[in-house]
DNA sequence: TTGGAAAACTAACAAGTGTTAGTTAGTTTT
DNA sequence: AAAACTAACTAACACTTGTTAGTTTTCCAA
């Protein structure tokens, strides 16, 4: 492991408990026994943490649910896959994903409305699934958006609860 | 309307959209119009904002789940309306919300601990209603902890989307 | 009209912020 | 052996933070 991607995990493990602003590049280079301004050799800046692990998953999230729509057809088979794809994605690092969920408000303005934009067009694609799946009547008496909203919450918040020593595992 | 309210209602919506640590006194000041050693004429210290808020909506949830335990009987009714209970205090203030739910780890470590101890009680009333659910084989094939944890999740989400004036009402 | 409280002000504080500059020791490449 | 690179350091910068002290203004009841 790189010096960089020490400080990187660490960094993310901090921010996870104490919040994005509330860490600060001294906390981290305590945590890394260093000096603050030695963490410079090797990030650019507070930010690119953030910003690196925010669009990060982005790129990881938008990739399962491209891969879902190229090979499945069925609507049920697609929310299934979708869904697996995103709780692989989500608990594969729960420090970045919890910095991903509640602190991407805390980009630059340019790279947060290029989030948000990434962010609105993958949650359209999911609920492109449901209204299919409402469509081929195979889901009944839910409104599309009220559900996709619905789903995408508890995905996000598996984040909040999961423990890979817990006796849940992802797939189920 | 005293100062002191027009005063937490302009940090609220401050705090919402900014977060709670990048929400200055001196922001806040500045949306009342005054100057920031004023606001200590009205309120203790900025922590009282947060405090205030979280443990005012904590009070709030906790009524609502009492008067479910006391007033149903059957799991189904129950489950109804403690979901219907929470909504309609999650709507009332979606800025007070938006704190309750994201920003209390940002109390002191006294009223955080008091805090969690209070959520992990309201969900554990919550917790109780699906079990009672399950053994009464009203609700099948869950997971009675998982899907507490994910009725929650969602219901808790809805401030982050919810707008009075949109198409859906709370009742929905 | 006046006395006193309420609510605003100015000025300052101590602590902490992210970041830059300049330097140094040790290692690697030329 | 010389030059370049890496990764650490100390010191300082300009600025922001929440909060207090002391003073002045505003406003209402007597």
């Amino acid at each position: 492991m790189t010096r960089r991607q020490e400080i990187m995990g660490t960094a993310l493990g901090l921010m996870r408990n104490k919040g994005y602003l509330n860490t600060s590049m001294r906390d981290i280079a305590g945590a890394v026994s260093m000096e603050a301004a030695s963490l410079y050799n090797h990030i650019k800046n507070k930010e690119e943490i953030l910003t690196n692990t925010c669009f990060g998953l982005a790129e990881a999230l938008e990739l399962g649910i491209k891969e879902v729509n190229d090979i499945y057809f069925n609507a049920a088979e697609k929310l299934k896959m979708a869904i697996h794809n995103h709780i692989t994605v989500i608990t594969q690092d729960l420090n970045a994903s919890h910095l991903f969920i509640h602190e991407w408000r805390h980009l630059s303005e340019a790279m947060r409305n290029q989030f948000i934009s990434r962010r609105d067009s993958y949650e359209k694609e999911f609920r492109d699934i449901v209204i299919l799946g409402f469509e081929e009547g195979e889901f009944k008496d839910v409104d599309p958006k009220f559900a996709t909203l619905t789903i995408l919450a508890s995905l996000n918040w598996v984040s909040e609860w999961y423990r890979p020593q817990g006796e849940m595992q992802p797939k189920e």
